[in-house]
DNA sequence: TCATAGTATTGACATCAGTCAATGTATTGG
DNA sequence: CCAATACATTGACTGATGTCAATACTATGA
């Protein structure tokens, strides 16, 4: 099997915005958060999000079942994720393995309780 | 000056949704929970809420300057915030007047950092 | 190199969401 | 009661979004 190419988790997605409450958010900064919560604003993808932080890795082909949507569906869903900077993927083989960047998550939960 | 109509805080919003980790996520929870999601995704929402959460309480009226929107759209989105449980208003006089609900802010955050 | 399997991409379609002008509703002051 | 003000609602338009069938791409195994 041919060397893993693990997808690195950008640095600067880790750590934009400060708490919500910090005084009137300029338009990019919001723009930026916005396309975060975008990513979280579909039940598919909430489904798909919560089913990989049960689990440590998950497969593409393994959410195809549970969320009743077709292939191309999940490959834009999981796309949408990755751009949001809310999970990461690497091939291995033939198949795509998802996990969680919980320190996407923490980001986003410090906006909302700062 | 007529009594004030304070518009209270649903308990029921305060409270819904486990951590993501916590297993595969119903579809109904997973509605309930994009709802939020959605109201958070939009850049003159977000401006919004930050805006309200600065100071302690801001009037409708204190809106349209500085988001740059017209009348019906600044009530449009305050109507999306009010749905999500996110903010609150109580009309004195001619003024309506909104405050966040801290408290929801926190279940979402629980919900991601779990 | 060829067939197969897992994913990604493209194109098309239907639905949803943000925006504003026009209009309606409710509250205040005269 | 009337005019003015603050906000809500309606209707219409436009652009974004979720979905899938068809197709392209890529890695594996024979």
């Amino acid at each position: 099997m041919s060397r893993p190419k693990t997808i690195a988790v950008d640095e600067t997605v880790v750590s934009c915005c400060g708490p919500l409450s910090s005084g009137a958010m300029s338009e990019l900064e919001a723009r930026d958060m916005a396309q975060i919560f975008a990513a979280l604003s579909d039940p598919a993808r909430l489904r798909m999000l919560s089913f990989i932080a049960s689990e440590q890795e998950v497969c593409s082909c393994a959410l195809e079942g549970p969320l009743g949507k077709s292939q191309p569906t999940i490959s834009h869903h999981t796309r949408i994720l990755v751009e949001a900077g809310l999970i990461a993927g690497e091939k291995r083989g033939r198949w795509m393995w998802w996990r969680v960047v919980p320190e996407r998550l923490d980001v986003v939960a410090r906006i909302l309780n700062g």
